[in-house]
DNA sequence: TGCATCACG
DNA sequence: GACGTACGTGATGCAT
């Protein structure tokens, strides 16, 4: 028996809360509709669910008309603080009627009647007729409908259903007792007064002891005095009436039958013209069946049009359009296996002073892999690929490919890529200076377009700065993928294994593009001043690093295997412990199974969390709980730590040892931090631990060779002197200057006396300012009161009036023009701090607080780097050695005769390293200290 | 592949 | 009408 599934969407509240999370957009009138997108994708999966299993037979949407109600008139504060609709919502609530319309399918709204009330009377009809009926909505107040079996909700945004199991786990009692608890917790958006005090814990716990609203007012006589009966006594009549508002009424006229709302498929016509109006293209196509269906993913912040880029620099930067460039044609590039035709694109180069190089390699780690081939590009179109290292394909039959010998090629390209007169340019070029540097290649001068991208739109770009979507973003071009060409996971193969002609269309084709980004790119920097962050700044550290990458840092690998069997025993010890506790053995490191053990089985509150509904079981959680006594806790928070450092670093470590030089040689990203920092992988050795003891002795396994030493230098609380500086802060000024301790005077100033707790509190705050604070945060952070983080913050702000300055005007620069500067001009763009969804925007406005500092930070040790070898070198000290950069803090290795000579060059570099392009008005401290080990130099 | 967790500045 | 609570990273193990 078919049975019928009448779906009721409420309208009104879809588009309150499409408008706040889907990203804006504006239709050919110029409109925002954003709100009406999301409404209308909506409406098309619910229409396309049709004869589905839970889809719907029957629809309605139902909309809010008018304001005033009954419940205005049996309250009228009754939804009275509720701000009015944002202008650019308020064009789009007809929008919403011309959609239903346009999809033919019924719209039910009833002047002086809420939606809720006739979203009601239809469920209480449709429940009587034995239909199913499932509520369009993520309203709380309609969860009161739900009956298990026969009504539930949806919610779309989250895709959602929602159940009785819901309510229960979100207000502690079932749909039926739903009202009784809204009554007591009040609403403070609609406005529903509530009882003072009870919020839906309380609730829950009192309906659930007493039944009903009734019950819990009857009982108000035998409770014991507390605040909370003092509360109810006075507001008794107050819950009676919130009783009455949130309840929903099944008696509201109806004009339309339910039989009435039948689904009977979607006339096309109506809903195209509605389409094209509005612009939406991708709902359009599926209607005429142009293109297969693609998933509509609702989230997805428009990505900048590929073609826009050139108009786009054109209005905002006053820069001419460049010409057009001819089109890509990988068919177009030759393979050079013989000596002339590389002398000829040689000569080429020569001719135009410029070259675009790119390497293969058959791995990805630039120190440890062999070079497969190069490619080279001089001019849009002419590029050509040099096989020097490929190897037999498995069409060849194990015939080598005729190419150059290696050092044929070395030999020819050695004075061209020195060469004064011609300009090298890669993407990514630090990867190429470091495979050609193994064969004595040397590359100068030398552009890098990936790092030009960086410097020109840090923040813009979502997926980096790599080639593919610099392409896509500026040459509106989707490069042949690596993975096209050499397969993936068990299938794949080396590069050196390709043969000749796909090789060529791909790597040539790399150098093409790179030149063409060149074309674009370089050109932008004067027009948007980022001529000097990039010339000053991260060109000259690109083979900086790229040295410091090459030489790695030894690392003892007996200490590490030690560290691993220490670990293990540690690890079993606890593993005993812990299933003794919890009565089983159980998969410790699983969360979820964590979770059942502690929350389900050993009956301990910690609630769930998270979209997952998963319970949380990090470390604030089990801190938490092991304070009250819970031993478990204690040993997991301990397991835990061993099990990171064991698989993350001691084991981990151990492998990454390239074993020709017996060093770990990382890879540092320039483009990988948003706000200038550089980042570490392969492995990251900018978190390697220090904080507590047990991870501090992996520091002790980074060592230096036998006659050296380490020698680590830090910046001492660069970005609070930064922060001090920049946001004019003469108290904190003059801490540093004096050389005090600042968090001691940041807890004078805001609390009178110094101790350790008054310190530790001002050293919190004054971190929270650095991050952009919130009162909630620092009420997490510090476990007080909104009330009281606010009134600290306050207190702050009073004391260091330049902070709360500073925070306006960032925040209003970075909305205004939509990007944060360093002291050095570097830029970071946040395209999300006119985001409309609320918590992206203030998301982005903490960022954008932080970028400035952060970024200058990153700006002073960077120009530190790139002046350490020459000081160096000019103080006699050739042998000192930069090995590693962990974002304040750099770390030498240098023979042990050098120390005393070293340091003072070393502090003299990195404490003037922001002059002369800035001066800052607070000293920059530097911090020295030297061991047979990373550790020991701390 | 996404999520939770945790290591660092 | 609901959200979710500090900035910036990268690596790992589990579960899907």
């Amino acid at each position: 028996m078919a049975s019928n599934h009448l779906y009721l969407v409420d309208g009104s509240g879809y588009i309150f809360r499409a408008y706040h999370q889907l990203p804006p957009l504006t239709n050919r009138h110029g409109l925002n509709v954003g709100a009406v997108y999301g409404y209308t994708a909506m409406l098309w999966k619910l229409a396309d669910a049709l004869h589905k299993a839970d889809g719907p037979s029957h629809l309605a949407v139902v909309l809010d008309k008018g304001s005033h109600t009954f419940r205005n008139d049996m309250y009228d504060q009754y939804k009275a603080h509720r701000p009015p609709p944002p202008e650019d919502l308020v064009p789009q609530f007809p929008l919403i009627r011309t959609a239903t319309k346009a999809f033919s399918l019924p719209c039910i709204e009833e002047e002086g009647f809420e939606a809720d009330d006739i979203i009601a009377t239809y469920t209480c009809r449709a429940v009587e007729a034995g239909w199913n009926v499932t509520i369009v909505s993520s309203d709380k107040d309609l969860a009161q409908l739900i009956i298990p079996g026969q009504v539930d909700m949806l919610d779309t945004m989250k895709n959602e259903r929602r159940s009785s199991q819901y309510v229960i786990d979100k207000f502690g009692v079932g749909p039926e007792r739903l009202g009784d608890v809204l009554a007591l917790m009040g609403d403070s958006v609609d406005n529903v007064p509530g009882v003072p005090g009870i919020g839906p814990k309380t609730a829950s716990k009192l309906i659930n002891e007493h039944g009903d609203l009734e019950g819990v007012l009857a009982a108000i006589p035998s409770m014991k005095p507390s605040k909370m009966r003092e509360n109810l006594e006075n507001n008794v009549e107050m819950a009676r009436l919130s009783r009455k508002l949130v309840a929903l009424h099944c008696d509201m006229p109806l004009r339309q039958d339910l039989d009435s709302l039948k689904l009977d498929g979607i006339p096309p016509e109506p809903l195209r013209e509605f389409l094209e109006d509005q612009g939406f293209k991708t709902l359009l196509s599926r209607l005429t069946g142009e293109r297969p269906m693609p998933r509509v993913d609702l989230h997805a912040t428009p990505v900048t049009d590929a073609t826009a880029p050139a108009a786009e620099v054109e209005a905002r930067t006053g820069m001419p359009a460049l010409p057009e460039l001819p089109p890509i044609d990988c068919t177009a590039y030759t393979t050079i296996t013989d000596e002339a035709a590389l002398d000829a694109i040689i000569a080429e180069a020569y001719a135009g002073g410029l070259l675009a190089i790119d390497t293969e390699t058959d791995a990805l780690d630039s120190v440890a892999s062999g070079l497969v081939g190069i490619s080279l590009a001089t001019a849009p179109g002419r590029a050509a690929y040099v096989p020097v290292g490929h190897v037999s394909s498995d069409d060849m039959f194990g015939e080598k490919p005729p190419q150059l010998p290696l050092s044929v090629v070395v030999d020819k390209l050695l004075p061209v890529l020195s060469d004064p007169a011609v300009l090298k340019i890669g993407h990514n070029i630090k990867y190429d200076i470091n495979v050609l540097a193994r064969h004595g290649l040397v590359i100068a001068p030398y552009d890098d377009t990936m790092v030009i991208s960086f410097d020109l739109d840090s923040g813009k770009m979502l997926g980096g700065h790599g080639m593919d979507v610099a392409a896509s973003t500026h040459l509106a071009h989707t490069c042949t993928s690596f993975k096209d060409v050499t397969g993936t996971g068990k299938k794949q193969i080396s590069f050196a294994h390709v043969t000749l002609d796909r090789a060529t269309a791909y790597a040539a084709e790399d150098a093409d593009v790179t030149f063409r980004l060149w074309t674009r790119l370089k050109p932008r920097l004067a027009h948007e001043a980022a001529t000097r962050v990039y010339e000053r700044v991260d060109r000259p550290l690109i083979p900086v690093v790229a040295g410091m990458e090459r030489a790695g840092i030894k690392v003892d690998r007996h200490k590490l295997a030690q560290l691993s069997s220490q670990f293990t025993q540690e690890m079993a010890r606890l593993e005993e412990e812990i299933y003794a506790e919890a009565g089983h053995p159980f998969t410790i490191g699983s969360p979820q199974q964590l979770g059942v053990v502690l929350f389900d089985e050993k009956g301990l509150k910690g609630g769930k969390k998270g979209k997952s509904g998963a319970y949380s079981t990090d470390v604030t959680v089990l801190e938490k709980l092991a304070a009250e006594g819970n031993a478990i806790c204690r040993l997991v928070l301990d397991w835990r730590q061993v099990a990171k450092l064991k698989s993350t670093y001691t084991e981990a470590l151990q492998a990454q040892i390239n074993p020709v030089t017996g060093r770990v040689h990382t890879s540092y990203s320039l483009t990988g931090a948003q706000t200038g920092r550089l980042s570490s992988t392969d492995p990251n050795l900018q978190n390697i631990p220090i904080r507590t003891e047990t991870g501090r002795q992996i520091r002790d396994a980074f060592v230096a060779e036998p006659g050296h030493v380490i020698l680590a230098a830090d910046y001492s609380q660069i970005e609070l002197r930064l922060a001090a500086h920049m946001a004019d802060v003469p108290a904190l000024k003059e801490a540093f200057a004096a050389g005090e301790d600042v968090h001691a005077r940041t807890a004078m100033e805001l609390f009178g006396e110094v101790n350790r707790d008054t310190r530790g509190r001002a050293k919190t705050i004054n971190f929270a300012i650095l991050y952009g604070i919130s009162r909630w945060g620092l009420a997490g952070r510090l476990e007080i009161s909104a009330d009281e983080a606010q009134a600290m913050i306050a207190r702050y702000f009073e004391r260091f009036p330049g902070i709360s300055a500073y925070i306006n005007e960032t925040t209003e620069h970075a909305r205004a023009k939509g990007f944060t500067e360093t002291l050095f001009g570097r830029k970071t763009w946040f395209p999300q701090i006119t985001n409309s969804i609320q918590h992206s925007r203030q998301g982005a406005e903490r960022a954008a607080i932080n970028a400035p500092i952060q970024g200058t930070s990153a700006d002073i040790i960077k120009r530190a780097m790139v002046r350490m070898g020459p000081a160096l070198a000019e103080a006699g000290l050739p042998n000192v050695k930069m090995l590693l950069q962990v974002h304040d803090e750099l770390v030498f290795e240098l023979p042990e005769g050098d120390v005393e000579a070293a340091k003072p060059v070393i502090e003299r570099v990195m404490a003037h390293a922001a002059e002369p392009i800035v001066h800052l008005s607070v000293p920059l401290g530097i911090e020295i200290g030297t061991g047979p080990s990373w550790g020991a130099a701390h």
